[in-house]
DNA sequence: ATAAATATTTTGACATATCAAAATTAAAAT
DNA sequence: ATTTTAATTTTGATATGTCAAAATATTTAT
């Protein structure tokens, strides 16, 4: 009855394919799903059959995937040991936000209930990880925030950085550098469609100009 | 390359086995080995031939295993991590050093060279676990201590605690319980051979009889 | 509407790790 | 020295997770 961690590998995917997808009913589909796990997709059609037969997803030959409520509860639940061992990592072992994703992507298979229910109370119960990402609460809860990013929000008023949609460890060192980090203050002084650039002021008035495939990957609040 | 959790636990059993002997040399039985594995005995012959095959053991049919060079290396890898972790979750983490065996069980195939490094960083460099168990240094080297048990130390001499050679919950509870943790001083006030008991005096004066089985698993150091 | 391209599934194979039960070997007892 | 007992190995199966390559279905282009 325990979850592997391939299970559990699959289930995260699935639930990251989900979640990115515009219609969060849509199926999620094989090839899309196999090349994020890097398998073959014939691996993946295996996997999902075994999945179903758990009852933690629903397949529809040659359209794709989608998980059931028990099988979001489990994502959730690996969401939640993964992002809290993030943070965790960060706040209380001294690590790099940019460096963490591995052990993490290690340690959410192996950290008991206990040890992480004791990890979640010794970080105060906390509601997002380093990159802003939700962290489910022990139900399996996510709260959802609505934020704008880079391209959707207003120019010329005072921001905060909430949460960064990409692991890519040397994008991370990045935003570190130029003080994009969750948490910060910026501003968005111009957005150029053509040059297809966004321009920011960072608090300590640093100016960056970044692509705008970057910039829809940074979440604000106003 | 990289080895799997049931090598490692394999490694770690026959490393295990072999100190325990009085013989460092002995092989062990392929009986003792698949008991302490809970596997059958013919599944362990299957594995221990697969070690061979890795140049871990050495390995002769219908008298037993024994670790290479290489092999010892490995399991005083896997030590190292099982033990610092073990010795992370009480300090760091405040759990109680009889509930941490079953985590730092799991944690020790997880967790990265970079991350082990880190924690024994912020350990200080430990030599000893909660259980006083050695833990082997980053080229696998273990400090030998020779320490006398409760059936061999003198008596009405003052003690200091410093390793349990064993892991019962349990016992461990029992231990902390009655003042006899490592590190915590004592004193055999009597031992009696045909009543097959030890008498101990802790450092909070309490008194405490247990029976020599107890005893010889309890060491310490004048 | 048909052909070409793309995506998905199926089939057969393999690696790891396990068990049950039969066969074999070694050790102990008579 | 045989027999009995105990330990070990072998054999045939099973479960999980994977790939390569063939077969099939779907989508796109003409």
């Amino acid at each position: 009855m325990a979850t592997s961690s391939t299970v559990e590998n699959y289930l995260k995917a699935i639930y990251h394919a989900q979640a990115a997808a515009d219609d969060k009913q849509a199926l999620v589909p094989m090839g899309q799903l196999a090349s994020s796990l890097g398998v073959v997709p014939g691996t993946a059609t295996t996997m999902v059959k075994t999945l179903v037969r758990s009852g933690l997803v629903a397949y529809e030959p040659y359209s794709g995937v989608r998980l059931t409520d028990a099988g979001e509860h489990l994502a959730a639940m690996v969401l939640r040991r993964h992002r809290l061992v993030e943070l965790f990592l960060v706040q209380i072992m001294g690590m790099s936000w940019a460096e963490v994703h591995d052990d993490a992507e290690q340690l959410e298979h192996a950290v008991s209930d206990r040890l992480i229910d004791r990890i979640d109370e010794l970080l105060g119960r906390p509601a997002v990880d380093p990159h802003g990402d939700p962290i489910p609460d022990s139900e399996g809860v996510v709260a959802q925030h609505l934020h704008k990013n880079l391209l959707t929000c207003p120019i010329d008023t005072s921001l905060v950085v909430t949460r960064v949609m990409n692991q890519d460890a040397d994008f991370l060192r990045f935003l570190e550098q130029h003080e994009l980090k969750p948490g910060q203050a910026i501003k968005v002084i111009a957005r150029d469609t053509s040059a297809d650039s966004v321009s920011i002021l960072s608090s300590g008035n640093h100016q960056v100009t970044i692509g705008t495939r970057a910039a829809s990957k940074l979440l604000v609040e106003v």
